[in-house]
DNA sequence: AGCACGCCGACT
DNA sequence: GTCGGCGTGCTC
């Protein structure tokens, strides 16, 4: 052991794409001992000035001494990455094979990252001692000044800041004339004082009362430690009550609890059901926050000040200073695997994490992913089963429609249309899904067979009726819809497929008294459109919903009694071996949204292909045989969990340079016996965006080997005299092959 | 990734 | 003559 007088350099990872760390001269005038790892410090870098974050203290140096150079400035005393979130993000740049600095940069706020004053201070609304004890009877007649002066009394001493104030839709005048009574005041603080929450100011709410089999679930999770737990629940049993009967535990002991949700899954209204449960300050970390909302957040978590962290991806790199539990919901969903630059699994990094801090992680899910599954049935994680709907909620049940010789109307067979006009006349709500926007996938010359495409892609383009357009859905490529053929002049030019667009029309034209939503990426565009269509479906008309996987994800539509899942085929005939995973997912997904109580839900699929053993067993035997089945497949063909992939990705503008690129790689790789090396292959879509894009598949059965091929690959690709021309990048654990 | 250096083509 | 194109090299 070297005594910290040793210490005399100092090991920064630097937020450059480089896969090393630099470093540094430690100043005479500091004392080593300070210096704690996840400090961040100003450095000169090349000709430039970074913030790094000091990994550690060191006493030798890999560089000639000569070259150091000694950093600017020491921006912090308490880290801003505590230890065992440092080691998260040392353990992840070295499993995902990304640059160190890079993932460090990742998982702090921008404001951080760029060398912030964190000892800054906010600005607090507070109830003055006047303010408390005013007798509220007297601002009746300012109601909105007695509402907030309410909220303040309740949140003292924290007081709110403006952004909590924003949220609470309180207006600036109503702010000010408080103030100016003398019983409001803005008071700073520094952010990082914030107390940590009170366990025992918190408002559980009436707690609700849970059915027995979620009262064993909670048992059997808390009894399981800080082993990880796969909640397995099917739609409607009530995993949220088993979250917030876990999250109440840990609250009450002054733990914090941070919950992953999916990309679309965290909206307004799903923070609004935690506050409603429990009135405790919540962090909340999305996309479309401000840089100083982010901020803001992250320092209430760091400072323990919020009870509940709730947030997409991202979140998993969010401070805690009294971590209680981690939960991930819909565990499945392939949001929590992010898809360019540093591409982590936030659901992976959540099991390690709560190892790390030795808190329980529950994933959970009503499909969950195969590998989780499999780490459940292998005993890895503790598998708890919540299959049954509390109250009198039936199951849905499943009819497949044989489309082989009926006659199609727009894609509807006569039964499914016949069970829809059923269900409308006895003022039901339908379900209609297709995995398909737009109003037709491709637009064809009759004359010459001349099919849209996309001009940057190799991909047809979609059809948008209602602006007149052709869009390609795999870029931002959008032009308007040709009078006549491009090639013939010909003028019959067929729409031939459907979207959600054409479904819509179709089915205006057959149930045109009945209103129509349709719900996708492009009619939700709109801030409030997707809440205006909420609040008319949860009235309770005979209204149909057609939409894509938006409708699958988050929202239950108790009303609905017919779920239509227009098309199922589309997963057969992909050549992504993970297809028959996520449609299983999908259509359970879409059967769980609709019925409830004394209104059993139907789904109705249409296929042409009714005798697919695989979708038979999903339908007639349940999700768990199902994924039991596809595991023995996958062990069968050697695939993912059973073994290990990794993808070295490259894109050009020339079709031969990353295929160039990707040999050179694999030409030079020693073949070892327990790693395989696959290609290199084009992407099932070579050109995308203009770029021509190549794969390397990796492939081992086991992990250490297959990382130090991947490290052997990656050597050899920084090095390679091709690498000038193409960007690459590395994709451990793949969700989307080739 | 940045950023600078360096060596060739077409401009005020 | 120089402005600027992007190939090459380097970052403790």
């Amino acid at each position: 052991m070297s005594s910290p007088k040793d210490k005399k350099y100092l090991n920064v990872a630097v937020p450059t794409p480089l896969r090393r760390t630099f470093h540094y001269r430690l100043p005479a005038s500091v004392d080593p001992a300070g210096l704690n790892p996840g400090i961040r410090i100003r450095v000169p870098f090349g000709r430039r000035t970074l913030v790094g974050v000091l990994i550690e203290a060191t006493s030798t140096a890999p560089v000639d001494k000569n070259r150091l150079k000694t950093p600017f400035a020491i921006l912090d005393d308490d880290p801003v990455l505590a230890p065992i979130l440092l080691r998260l993000c040392l353990w992840a740049a070295d499993y995902y094979q990304h640059p160190v600095g890079e993932v460090i940069a990742s998982a702090l706020p921008a404001l951080v990252r760029r060398g912030a004053d964190i000892a800054q201070t906010e600005e607090f609304l507070v109830s003055t001692e006047k303010g408390f004890t005013l007798d509220l009877s007297l601002l009746k007649r300012a109601p909105a000044q007695a509402a907030l002066l309410r909220l303040l009394r309740g949140s003292d001493p924290s007081g709110l800041t403006r952004t909590r104030l924003k949220q609470a839709a309180v207006t600036a005048g109503v702010i000010r004339a408080l103030v100016d009574k003398g019983f409001a005041a803005w008071i700073s603080r520094r952010l990082g004082d914030q107390a940590p929450f009170d366990p025992g100011g918190v408002d559980y709410k009436a707690t609700i009362e849970l059915t027995e089999a979620q009262h064993q679930v909670v048992a059997s999770i808390a009894a399981a430690g800080t082993k990880p737990s796969l909640l397995f629940g099917i739609t409607g049993s009530g995993k949220t009550e088993v979250y917030f009967e876990l999250i109440e535990k840990v609250l009450r002991a002054g733990k914090q609890a941070l919950v992953l949700v999916p990309e679309i899954g965290l909206t307004p209204q799903t923070v609004q059901r935690f506050n409603a449960r429990f009135n405790v300050p919540i962090s909340v970390f999305h996309s479309g926050m401000t840089d100083r909302e982010r901020l803001t957040a992250w320092m209430a978590a760091r400072s323990g000040a919020a009870g509940i962290i709730i947030g997409t991806r991202s979140a998993i790199f969010a401070p805690l200073k009294h971590p209680g539990l981690i939960v991930v919901d819909e565990e499945h969903d392939t949001s929590f695997k992010q898809q360019d630059g540093f591409r982590y699994s936030a659901r992976d990094l959540a099991v390690l994490r709560g190892q790390m801090e030795q808190v329980p992680v529950i994933l959970g899910s009503a499909t969950p992913s195969l590998e989780s599954w499999h780490n459940a049935k292998t005993g890895k994680y503790h598998l708890v089963r919540l299959v049954s709907r509390p109250g009198t909620t039936m199951p849905a049940t499943y009819r497949v429609i044989d489309l082989r010789n009926l006659p199609l109307t727009e894609g509807f067979a006569p039964p499914l249309l016949e069970a829809m006009k059923r269900e409308l006349e006895a003022h039901n709500q339908v379900l209609v899904f297709l995995n398909r926007r737009g109003y037709s996938p491709v637009l064809m010359c009759r004359e010459c067979g001349y099919i849209a495409h996309c001009h940057r892609c190799d991909a047809r383009l979609t059809v948008h009726q209602p602006m007149g357009v052709l869009i390609c859905h795999h870029c931002t490529s959008q032009i308007p819809i040709p009078r006549t053929c491009p090639e013939c002049h010909g003028a019959d030019l067929a729409l031939i497929g459907i979207g959600t667009q054409r479904i819509e029309q179709t089915l205006s034209d057959l149930f045109g008294k009945h209103r129509i939503i349709r719900i996708d990426r492009d009619s939700t565009r709109g801030k409030h459109n997707m809440d205006r269509f909420r609040a008319e479906i949860q009235k309770g008309e005979p209204v149909i919903l057609v939409g894509t996987q938006l409708l699958a994800k988050g929202h239950h539509f108790p009303d609905v009694t017919l779920v239509a899942i227009v098309d199922m085929d589309a997963g057969f005939y992909s050549a992504n071996y993970k297809a028959s995973e996520r449609m299983g997912q999908l259509i359970l997904q879409v059967g769980g949204r609709a019925g409830r109580a004394n209104k059993p839900g139907v789904v109705v699929i249409q296929t042409h292909l009714p005798d697919q053993p695989i979708f038979r067993q999903l339908i007639e035997e349940g999700y768990e045989r199902f994924a039991d089945r596809l595991l023995q497949e996958r062990k069968t063909y050697e695939l993912p969990p059973f073994h290990h992939h990794a993808l070295i990705r490259a894109e050009a503008t020339t079709r031969q340079a990353p295929m160039n690129f990707l040999q050179s790689i694999a030409e030079n790789v020693n073949p070892a016996t327990s790693v395989s090396v696959l290609g290199p292959i084009p992407a099932s879509m070579e050109r995308k965006a203009g770029k021509y894009r190549a794969h390397l598949l990796i492939s081992s059965d086991a992990r250490t080997s297959l990382k130090h091929m991947l490290a052997h690959c990656i050597e050899l690709a920084e090095t390679s005299p091709s690498t000038r021309k193409v960007r690459w990048s590395v994709d451990v654990d793949p969700v989307d092959l080739f």
